[in-house]
RNA sequence: GCACAGGUGGCCGAGCGGUUAAUGGCAGCAGACUGUAAAUCUGCCGCUCCUUGCGAGCUACGGAGGUUCGAAUCCUCCCCUGUGCA
């Protein structure tokens, strides 16, 4: 057993108060993932990342492999200590990048050949290559490779997706086991793995194993099945938000959440606006990471309390009120929507700071929000 | 004063007789963004009108004339800018 997953509290819809003991945090859940794909969580300094409160950022094996290597970073001492982040990480394995970088790739049973964006260059990933990778990294929990299957896909084609889906995640499961042992950090003594009070078997990392099948409700129930039946650390559900209707998102967790083990905590990948994350963790989703909030900022896009603000439009060219009124993070407290649009209109990269630094607050205090609700005993209707 | 080189839409800058309201870039205006090839991408960007369309009209490539069926593109004169020589 990697991973401890107390659960402290659930409602009558399914949603979940818990707590995930990871080598390097106990992450209080249902929690949201900011995205540091390469190393950073763009943008946004990592002091900065811990005083928003993020207890568990994402990297991306692919990304790292390429650039630094993943054995220049174990040689430093893993991932964490590499980019001085002390709270828990999860790696992404490569799987979406088999969809994202759908003109860069073959796919075969074996793996997946990339074409690497930076130079050109060749590679190869098996589920052992990006366990070996991930392990390498070191971060709290893996993920399992899988191939995130596009939409629209044919019922054949999800089929397909989903049969090299489960046989990866058998072969990554089996790797991950024989070698989960040789993470940098698995004698280390220094101040990141600070989480000693788990004693030693919390001191290893986890893996994931993540549900495909496309909007295919039959298909998604067979591959959750095989999963659980495979024993993973925590299940995902992939292959979401990828220009389906919401309703399609909606109903594959609903079909989904119910099959997985009520001990492990569950994760669906890449989601989303900020009632989607709302929305899901209150129906019993206990992780959620989304590029949104840190991509949409560097574009302009806030989100706030009153809804989605294009910090440049120029009707803001002179407005001094906070981005939003009911936000007290450290952007609202201080800056005002004139000034963030003047620093977009000039290109300034504190532009893209100080959005990534609001956007992530108001989700992260989403998050907050839902734990405190979720926490609250259920109202009775007893009455005395 | 003379000799070259130039004056193009908010700016820079193509075009050098006809599919030119005029390539590009910048600026401007708006939109998109969901396990990050994204500080990116897309659309609009002279004015007016409407049955909003590969629509109609008007204005426009320093100024004024001219050549031509047709001129930002050729000719003449003028104005202005830069460089060189006096």
């Amino acid at each position: 057993m990697s991973l401890q997953f107390n659960l402290i509290r659930e409602t009558p819809s399914g949603g979940r108060r818990a707590q995930m003991l990871l080598p390097h945090q106990t992450v209080e859940t249902p929690v949201f993932m900011p995205v540091g794909t390469a190393g950073s969580v763009k943008a946004v300094p990592q002091d900065t990342v811990e005083a928003l409160g993020a207890q568990i950022i994402l990297g991306n094996t692919y990304h790292l492999y390429l650039r630094p290597g993943h054995e220049a970073i174990r040689r430093m001492g893993g991932l964490h200590r590499f980019i001085s982040w002390p709270r828990a990480m999860l790696t992404d394995s490569g799987g979406f990048q088999v969809y994202s970088l759908t003109q860069l790739r073959k796919i075969s049973d074996n793996g997946v050949e990339f074409r690497s964006h930076l130079d050109g260059s060749l590679h190869t990933f098996t589920p052992e290559h990006s366990m070996d990778v991930q392990i390498a990294l070191g971060a709290d929990i893996c993920m399992a490779f899988d191939e995130c299957t596009e939409y629209p896909a044919t019922r054949d084609r999800a089929r397909e997706s989903l049969r090299l889906t489960m046989l990866w995640a058998r072969r990554s499961l089996d790797h991950f086991r024989a070698h989960q042992h040789e993470v940098p950090w698995a004698n280390d003594s220094v101040p990141q793995v600070s989480n000693l009070r788990h004693g030693i078997e919390d001191r290893t990392q986890s893996l994931f194993g993540i549900v495909q099948g496309g909007v295919y409700t039959d298909l998604r129930r067979e591959s959750a099945a095989r999963l659980v039946e495979m024993d993973f650390d925590g299940y995902a559900i992939g292959g979401l938000s990828v220009g389906e209707p919401r309703e399609a998102t909606l109903e594959v967790i609903s079909e989904v959440l119910p099959l997985l083990p009520k001990d492990k905590p569950r994760y669906v990948m890449g989601v989303g606006y900020p009632d989607e994350i709302e929305q899901y963790a209150r129906l019993g989703v206990d992780m959620m990471d989304c590029v949104l909030p840190t991509r949409a900022a560097r574009h302009g896009l806030l989100f706030t309390s009153l809804g989605r603000m294009n910090i440049k439009n120029k009707q803001y060219a002179e407005d001094q009120n906070p981005p939003d009124p009911a936000c007290d993070c450290m952007v609202c407290r201080r800056y005002s929507r004139a000034y963030l649009r003047h620093l977009m209109q000039a290109g300034e990269p504190l532009a893209g700071t100080l959005n990534s630094i609001h956007n992530l607050a108001y989700y992260l205090g989403i998050m907050q929000r839902v734990r405190d609700s979720l926490a609250q005993p259920a109202p009775t209707s007893a009455i005395p």
